[in-house]
DNA sequence: TAGCATTTTGCTCCCGCGAGCAAAATTAAT
DNA sequence: ATTAATTTTGCTCGCGGGAGCAAAATGCTA
């Protein structure tokens, strides 16, 4: 007795029920499924017809096993406090999608949770990983192409040193030192830097490069604070800690963060418990440019990476047979706003 | 000549490899590798040693396809601009994997896209889509349950009209009513409520719940006003524009919004566009409780879900054989703050 | 219309693993 | 020690489709 009410679960067609119904073999069925082979329009209409009455799609599981390609990239991320991982979701599932790309989605909970999530993607025989965690460091990333079982690791939005990995990111080195000119330039002179975890290694290079060009052109060495989270609410507290109590005198006259999702903490509890005016009082620069930074109530002076452009290559990089490791920097662009 | 810097790629290790290397048969090592396998502790340790030594993992796409059963799991969603999008990926992604269910992400571009959308779903096995996206009317969900090719259809965070769906959601009707009492309570009279696109139909529940019953209850008829996306940046927009110009006696003493998303923007336009003091001038409420509702700047007095007991739930749901369809409404709770 | 080149179709043999059963090995009971 | 009960192991067959080749069908030229 069927039910009727409900929708039967259609988990059963195969291509040989098509076969049967349009009246050709099963590989016929397959072939018009392919969109490089070689079929006959007359009997591309007829598979047509009857896959379209039967309800059938072709089960990608099974052409994955034989053909040795999943068209499948997992994509592993953590640092969900940062609305700028909404932003750099958005941009990839949207252009993955559009090339036919599916993609595994890993929450990396921790450090130690990293080769799990690496493990998991192999299971599924990706065809690639990307990586936009901040988990991931040199050592990690070792062990995880000891066992690799991908064809492409990809680290988007971060340089990388390892030799085994394709990095697309924005060119940090140049875009610190034209904040660095810029900040100098508008007559800031006491810069204290808001820095990410100690541990995530590529993002030091935004501190460093800082702190080093300050140093070296302009003299004196910036105050830097590290918060252990790209978060917003962390920021917060670090700032608040550091900056009570201070007067004119001992207060730095501009925040340099190493991204939006530090500025924005630190603009809130900077206006709101610490009482003072941005930027006449302290002023703030961040990175990333996310959709809040121009928005009226944070006006941020920050850096756009040209994230678009970045998934545009990584799909180029995903098409190619080529299999040689390299880094791709692209520039971005600074967003001059009220904040700086 | 191999290329001994780079690591190799081992997707070609089989269990066929594993077995001749532990001296035991293929299907010996696939039951090491299944937990509820009948295997003796000897054997099982021999294949261990022999997997780590070949560096194998059981091929997933191959075992779904023998079992029936993928262990993958669809997450269709929208909404970007939306941060509570991040919120709720972030819990359903962790829980998820942690049962060890694999999310499949499918970024559902528009309404017309839903469809191509669930068919991805469909061609991968997957065992449930998880639906958060806002596109997904009911006209939708019917064709998508015409051809199902997945056993469960889980709408998440949303409350569904339709018959052949799971839904999973906060209970919208109380939490509306609750914020009407509260608002009169604090005595405010003239509330315009900010609503969302009026092509979904159900959100619609929270505005037409919050109208009919400050109708019913206070007498006065709300203003209400409709943004076309759950963006900050658009409702900043129309907020701006329909409140521009208006006196005190013109201007509502409170904006209920549909969701903080739409309150975030209303909260910086409002300030740094109309000068107007929050909640002195206009007080503002939201619904979701997104984590920026609690920082310094916002205060927002909104009313969240309890995403944990109800991600939780879903993971039952998807364990249970049981696959008759029901609804699940959660209590939420106001987090009373100080925009209102 | 014959003769040949070119498409189109069907087929064999895999891909890597699981269900379910029969043979072998181990353990328990008498 | 012998037999029965139980666990462990190996095996056949199938999941749904792809690569690559041979057979069949079609198109083209003279």
């Amino acid at each position: 007795m069927p039910d009727e009410k409900k929708p039967a679960f259609a988990g059963n067609i195969t291509a040989d029920d098509v076969a049967a119904e349009a009246g050709v073999s099963r590989w016929t069925v397959n072939r018009a499924f392919r969109k490089d082979a070689s079929i006959s329009s007359k009997s591309l209409e007829k598979v047509r017809i009857a896959a379209e009455r039967l309800g059938y799609v072709p089960d990608l599981r099974a052409a994955s096993l034989a053909s040795d390609r999943s068209n499948l990239v997992a994509l592993l991320i953590d640092d969900f406090a940062n609305p700028h991982k909404l932003v750099m979701m958005e941009r990839l599932t949207r252009i993955l999608r559009r090339e036919g790309w599916d993609i595994l989605l890993v929450n990396t909970l921790d450090r130690a949770d990293a080769g799990h999530a690496l493990l998991n993607a192999s299971q599924r025989r990706v065809d690639a990983v990307i990586l936009i965690g901040i988990q991931f460091d040199d050592e990690v990333l070792d062990t995880a192409l000891h066992a690799r079982r991908f064809r492409k690791l990809i680290i988007f939005a971060r340089t990388s040193r390892n030799p085994n990995t394709i990095s697309i990111a924005v060119d940090d080195v140049h875009a610190m030192k034209e904040i660095a000119n810029y900040v100098h330039e508008r007559g800031f002179r006491r810069p204290m830097f808001l820095a990410g975890p100690r541990t995530s290694s590529a993002h030091l290079l935004r501190k460093e490069t800082f702190v080093d060009y300050w140093r070296q052109h302009f003299g004196s060495e910036p105050e830097t604070v590290s918060v252990s989270a790209y978060d917003p609410t962390l920021a917060a507290d670090i700032v608040e800690n550091t900056l009570a109590g201070r007067n004119k005198a001992t207060l730095p006259d501009i925040l340099v963060c190493e991204n939006d999702a530090l500025a924005i903490g630190a603009t809130d509890v900077i206006r709101h418990k610490l009482g003072l005016r941005i930027p006449q009082d302290i002023a703030i620069t961040g990175f990333d440019d996310v959709p809040q930074a121009e928005g009226a109530n944070y006006r941020l002076t920050t850096y756009r990476q040209p994230l678009t452009d970045m998934a545009e290559y990584l799909v180029k990089v995903l098409g190619s047979e080529e299999d040689r490791d390299f880094d791709r920097l692209f520039q971005g662009t600074l967003m001059i706003r009220d904040s700086a």
